[in-house]
DNA sequence: ATTGATTTTATGCATATGCATCAACCTTGA
DNA sequence: TCAAGGTTGATGCATATGCATAAAATCAAT
């Protein structure tokens, strides 16, 4: 049987990864905190209606998991709550009697339009005030280069 | 009453501060689910134990708290789990009748010794594979820029 | 058409998390 | 000594997540 590649990867390698877990748990933490300070739902909230913004004919279920890091089932319980909210309209799929299309509502474009101004301002605060371009280009280009 | 600064962040902040948090939660789940394909405990398990092994006389609960990213309620349980599963002893602290000390035990030990080429191997695969020594340096630097 | 495999979604149950609150203890200052 | 306030930790209850599985529809192959 052959087993994967389990080489030590580096002291270098190590205190980068840590890093990136720690700041990134901080920085949602501190987001996700200020939402729910002004009375806003979860960021993840935020990120299934802004998939659904720009489809004019909705989305199934599975179209969204692909687009999201999210579990099967974990979404079906988060489209239920979003739904249950108003925020989204739930049909039945004409072509797949399994599955519904999933639309964003007028309820819902004004969740985004309420959240993103706050999302916003959180993402500049934590984030982007600490941050030059050349440092924001630099950080992107090196998270392109893993896998996600 | 003064409002936070809620300046808009560039589109190549907003684009890095994107992609941080979705490689991050890629990998945090790429390694959660490699631990568990093992049959070992969360991540979460191999901080605590980690913060512990180091410290020869224990620690209190709030102490493990100002090192780690928990809440109060969600560490008073980890502990819980982690001290029934043998890996922890929990003694009263003789100064504070208040709180327990906790020390690593060596069941804990061995578990952290079990965990790591696992761990190891796994932050190399979806990590530092992708990333030259130079890419690890950048990244850990530019992270130490941000809060946390 | 019929069968069998696959895809898509939902859900019961166990576990984990978040929130509010409580209890126990410590500290300070009269 | 005592009272008031702060710190440390635990817990009841509601919600959310993970896992296994079920249910329903579609698709593939005869």
């Amino acid at each position: 049987m052959t087993v994967k590649s389990a080489d030590a990867p580096s002291d270098t390698a190590v205190t980068a990864w840590a890093r990136l877990l720690r700041t990134s748990q901080t920085l949602l933490a501190k987001v996700e905190h200020g939402l729910k300070q002004e009375g806003l739902p979860p960021l993840v909230w935020y990120d299934v209606l802004l998939e659904l913004q720009g489809e004019k004919t909705g989305l199934r279920q599975f179209e969204l998991q692909e687009r999201m890091l999210l579990t099967q089932y974990n979404l079906s319980r988060l489209l239920d709550r979003i739904a249950a909210a108003g925020h989204l309209d739930r049909r039945p799929c004409p072509e797949d009697g399994r599955g519904q299309i999933y639309r964003i509502t007028p309820s819902g474009r004004a969740l985004l339009r309420k959240m993103w101004p706050v999302y916003r301002g959180l993402i500049s605060e934590h984030f982007a005030e600490h941050l030059s371009e050349s440092d924001c280009r630099s950080l992107a280009r090196l998270l392109s280069k893993l896998p996600g």
